[in-house]
DNA sequence: AATGAATGAGACTTCATTCAT
DNA sequence: CATGAATGAAGTCTCATTCAT
C-alpha cells in the first residue's frame, strides 16, 4: 500500500464496512506506529491503537492474530520500508560506487525514513529485551544486505582510489554506528542534533576517509543528491 | 550511595530484617537493573524485582513510593554510576588533553559500564517513550557535562595541533554518535561485535582526525590504557 | 425432517447457495451435534458449527435466531431420532409383549443410536445445568411414552406368566437406570466396555427377571435362568 | 478440611484477611461446585465463583493457577470425597464381605454424595467432551479401586454361597451402571425418582441374585445401615 | 439467500498497590 | 520494618451477533 492510501484510510476512517484485507492490515500497522511512538511498547494497548484506527478493538485479533504478532508485523513493514528506500535509489544503472554508498547513508535521514515516529518504532524495538530476538530475526536478513552492499561499493572504491591502509569492513562498521549513533541523538535531543546535520557529518567522515571519492561539503550546505555523480573518478 | 555500598549490598543480599534503609533501596534498585535487563521494562514486574532482591513484594512500595519511582531512581543510580567512571578517571592531576579525551571515550566501553545489564538499560530507557522525558531531565546536565569537556579539550587539542579547518563541535558530535552506536551494535550483535573493536575504531577516527595527538593503534591489538599519555605531544 | 433428508443433507453437504431453509436448518443441525460431540457445549461456538458445515458464520442467525434456539433445535432433534427408532419397531404388528419390550431395550444400544457423536451430546445437555430445563421440557414427552409403553408391556408380560411379588413399576426403573449407566460406561470408558457388551447384560437381567419370557443368551458366558429360582428364600 | 470448617468459612466470610491457604482453597472449591451446579460449566466463571465465595475476582489465579486448574481440582475433590465415604466404612474390622457390598453401594446414595450439587457436579464433567479426558485421568483411579474391590467381595460371595453361573464382573457392570443411572435420573427427575427408592431398587436386585446373603427388602422401607450384618449368613 | 468483516460485551488473567499481621 | 494475601482496574482475547454487500 502507499503511504498515500495509509493517509487517506487514516482521514478517512469510514471506509465502508468491508475495507479490503490488506488495507485494514496496514491501517492497524499505521495506528501501532503512532501509538508506540506516543506512548512506548509498555503503553500500547489494543485500545490505543484501535482508537487511533478509528476501528473496534476486537478488530486487532481478526486481522492479526494476536498483539505480539501485530508488534512482529510493525517492526517488518518499517524494516521493508527503510529497505525499499535505498534499494530502490541504488537500481538507477549509471550509479557510480561513491554515488551508490551515498545513497544507502542517505537513505536513513531521508525525512520518510528519519522521523520521530520511525524512530521512536526502532529504539522501542532495540529497547525491549523481549522484542530484541524478534529483531534479529526478522531484521537481520536486511540488515546483512545493506552490510554486504556497503561492503562491496566499499572495496570497489578503495581499489578505485589506490587508498593505503584502508578497510572496508572497518569503514562499513563506522558507518553502521553513526547511522545508529545519530538516530538515536536525533531521537533524545531533536531540538540540538538534526538530520540534516547529520548527514553532513557522515559526508564530511566520507570526505575525510577517502577524499578522492567525496568531496568536503560546503560549510553549513547540504549537499544536492544530483551532485553525487560528481564526486565519481 | 557509594559504590562500596552498593557491592555490599548486591553481594550479601540477606543483610537481616533491619537492614538500612539505603542499603534496601540500593538492594531493590539492582534487582531492577538486573530484571529490566533480563526482561525489560514491560517485563518488569514487581514480583520479577522482589524476586531477584529475595524480598517480599510489598516492600518496593514501602521503600519507593510505586513503580515509576523506582524506575526512575533506577535511571538515576545508572547514570551517576557512569558518569562518576569518566569523571573520577579525569580527576588524575597530571593528564593531558588528549589522555583526557581518550579517559572519557574509553570510559564508554569499560567492562564496568559496557556490559549487557547496562545497555539493555540504557536502551529501555531510550526505547521507552514515557521514559524519554525523564531521561532527558535526569541525564541531560551529565550528559552537557560531559559534552563540554570533550569541547574543551578538544579545542585545547586542535590550538596545540595547529590543524586547520577541524571543529571541536562537529568531532564531539562524531564521537557522542560514535559512543551510542557502537553501544547499540555491541547490544543487538553481541556475537559480531564487541567492546574492544568498538574502542579500537574510535581510537582509529581519533588518530585519523587528529593524528598529531593519537597514534593509529597497531594492527589487532587493543590500546593498554597506561599507554594513554604516550599518545600525547 | 424425515431421517432420509437428514442423512442427504449430511451427506451432500454442498447443496448450493438455494437450497430449501429445511434442508439447511438440518445441515446446521447436524454440523451442531458433530461440534458438540468434538468440543463439548463450552467449546462449540458459531465457527466450528460453520465450519463443520462448510457454510458462512452469518448464517447461524438468519436460520436459527440464536446459538441458544441452535443447541434447542439440536437436542429436540436428537430426541426425535431416537423415538423414532423404537416406535417404528414397535409398529410391526405381529410383535409379541416381550419382543416389544426387547425392541425398546435394544433401541438404546442399536449403532444408529448408541455411538459416540449421540453419547455425548445426551451427557452434554444432561451435564449443563443451563440446558437440563430444556431437556426436561423437550424430551419429557418422548420419555414418558417410552416408559408409559414399558410399563404396559410389562404388566401384560407380568400377568402372562403369573410372576409372583414383581412390580412392572419397578422393573422399569431397573431398564431405565441400565439404559442411562450403560451410555454413561460407553461414553467415558469405550475401550472396556461395549454396546454389545451392555445389551447382553439387559437380556441377562430380563431373563433372570422374566425367566419364562426371555431365554438365558447363548454363550458369551451368562448365568442360566434355570439356577435362578434356586437362589429365592 | 473438615465440613464444619468449610461451612464456617462460607457463614463468616470475612475470615480476616489472612486466611490460611488451605481454607482460601477449599472456599474457593466450595464456591465453584455450587456455581457448576447452577449455572453449568459454561455458564461458571471467575464472577459466579468469587461471587459465591466472597471474595475479589484476583483471588483464584493467586490460589489455583488458572481456572482450568480450579475446575480440576475441585473434579479431584469430588472424586476423593465420594471415595472416602466408602473407604472409611469398610475399615470397620467386622464386616461381612456382604455388608462390605452394602456399604459401597450405598455410599452412592447417601446425603452427603448424592446431592444436587455433587450430581450436577459429576455429569457436568462426564458432559463437557473437554473434561472427559481430566476425568479419566483424575477419577479412574478411584474408579478402579472400586471395581476391584466390588470383584473381590462379590467372588468371595459367589464363593461362600456356592451359586452356580455367576459372574463377579458381570455382577459389578450391573451394579456400577445402575448406580451411575439411578444418580443420573435423581439428577434428572429429581421430583419422580428418590435416593431412598435408588437404593432400594439396588438391594431388591441383590436380593434377587444373590438370595442367601441379601434379604429381600420390606416394601416401601429403607434398611437401616446398622441391619447389613444380618444379612450375612 | 448468503457472506464475512466488523462490533463490543464479557471472559480470563496480570499485576501495582494496599494493609492486617 | 517486613511480609504476602487480598484487591480490583486494566489488559488481551473470544465470540455471538449485526449488517453492508
Amino acid at each position: 500500500m502507499t503511504e498515500v492510501t495509509a493517509k487517506a484510510a487514516r482521514t478517512n476512517k469510514k471506509v465502508g464496512r468491508t475495507a479490503s484485507r490488506e488495507v485494514r492490515r496496514q491501517q492497524l500497522i499505521d495506528a501501532t506506529i503512532e501509538s508506540i511512538a506516543k506512548f512506548g511498547i509498555a503503553g500500547t494497548t489494543m485500545t490505543t491503537v484501535t482508537g487511533y484506527a478509528g476501528l473496534s478493538i476486537g478488530i486487532v485479533n481478526f486481522h492479526f492474530d494476536s498483539k505480539e504478532n501485530l508488534f512482529e508485523e510493525t517492526l517488518r513493514y518499517l524494516a521493508e520500508e527503510h529497505c525499499e528506500t535505498w534499494r530502490k535509489r541504488l537500481q538507477s544503472p549509471d550509479m557510480v560506487p561513491a554515488a551508490q554508498l551515498l545513497a544507502i547513508a542517505d537513505a536513513h535521514f531521508d525525512p520518510a525514513i528519519c522521523n520521530r515516529k520511525n524512530l521512536s518504532l526502532w529504539f522501542a524495538f532495540y529497547g525491549e529485551a523481549g522484542y530484541r530476538a524478534a529483531y534479529r530475526e526478522l531484521v537481520s536478513e536486511i540488515d546483512t544486505e545493506r552490510w554486504e552492499t556497503s561492503i562491496e561499493v566499499l572495496k570497489t572504491i578503495i581499489a578505485e582510489g589506490g587508498y593505503q591502509g584502508l578497510d572496508a569492513e572497518q569503514i562499513a562498521t563506522m558507518l553502521e554506528g553513526l547511522y545508529d549513533g545519530f538516530w538515536l541523538n536525533i531521537l533524545i535531543y531533536p531540538g540540538d542534533f538534526s538530520r540534516e546535520e547529520a548527514k553532513q557529518r557522515v559526508h564530511e567522515y566520507l570526505a575525510q576517509t577517502l577524499p578522492k571519492h567525496f568531496a568536503a561539503p560546503a560549510k553549513g550546505a547540504s549537499p544536492c543528491q544530483e551532485d553525487h555523480s560528481r564526486h565519481a573518478p
